[in-house]
DNA sequence: TTTGAAAAATTCTCATGTTAATCAATGGGA
DNA sequence: TCCCATTGATTAACATGAGAATTTTTCAAA
């Protein structure tokens, strides 16, 4: 319902340069899931920050060399898509990641158009660092927030995650 | 399914040129909630960013021009905070935002160092345009996803988003 | 075999995230 | 009144997000 007007209720006129008067929203400012999931992100991510920069590495590489560590060899578009990590940044990262010594960059032997990523002793070494530190917060949260619920709270991020609405502006396949 | 030649399924010891033997995980790559939310609200934003691209807006100008639309004349400190957008990339968007007629700025003249933003009707025309589009992809998710749930998950993002954690690293006092 | 579409990376360009440093204005206390 | 610590905003530097265009390599159909 766009429907406005409504009558300023009270205030307004306290200054008025124009005809800036839809002193009132649409609709009152209704949480939505885009900010609500930005924010809690945010939160958890802040616990996260300190021990990541301790170590030099941002968030995203973290998530890079996590996954090749668990992984093993992995081509560039795998590596992405289980780090959540979009294709252009990954080419950029890699260079980096490559300088420090943390992975390792070959092309593939069978498929000339793959590139074959994986973690070295040095990024194995960054990993049993860095792991224990995160764990720690993690378990932090279980304990704040309840195992139960954080399980909860995972399955219905995952089930939204996979959610497919009518304009399918994102269909895959 | 090309790749996946699982030639070393049964691990260790295909190409050791030091001790990196850990060719298990320490642990199984147990859900987090950091990629959770990630993943989560990268999915929500997909069927945002067309509807917001259709009008040439990013998702934070989106959410600045929101903000200003709903809580009228504020300070860049403010705005931020409600926009959850940081400072410095504020400062950014403002200059390009004025530029486009989506917004005005002017100095406090109580307080010099303040800087007060507001919507135009340029901005405010945006909003009446994109609104409504918005609230149809969150209808869509209240239909699939179930209004109950998503108030729940709401509360629950909200919740961890004021969590308190032990080593108070972003404590702020 | 040749050709053209599709796949995988990379490159470009612009916008934002993140942190640190800097600038400008304010306000309280000596 | 003057000085300085604080506050609010901006700038700088680097990394990533997002989307479009380009390059290289595959692969399948003609």
């Amino acid at each position: 319902m766009p429907n406005k007007t409504d009558s300023d209720a009270g205030q307004t006129s306290a200054f008025d340069t124009e005809a800036v008067k839809p002193r009132r929203p649409l609709r009152e400012p209704r949480r939505s899931l885009a900010i609500g999931l930005l924010r809690a992100r945010e939160a958890v991510m802040s616990h996260f920050r300190p021990i990541l920069a301790a170590h030099d590495v941002t968030e995203q590489q973290w998530r890079v060399i996590r996954v090749l560590y668990e992984g093993g060899k992995l081509d560039a578009t795998e590596l992405a898509d289980k780090a959540s990590i979009l294709a252009p940044s990954l080419t950029r990262m890699i260079r980096l990641l490559e300088e420090r010594g943390f992975i390792t960059k070959h092309k593939d032997e069978a498929d000339g158009r793959r590139v074959l990523l994986q973690i070295t002793p040095a990024g194995e070494t960054l990993v049993t660092e860095v792991m224990p530190e995160s764990l720690k917060v993690y378990a932090d949260i279980d304990a704040r927030f309840g195992v139960q619920r954080v399980e909860q709270l995972l399955d219905m991020l995952q089930e939204l995650a996979s959610l497919k609405l009518e304009n399918g502006s994102v269909g895959e396949e």
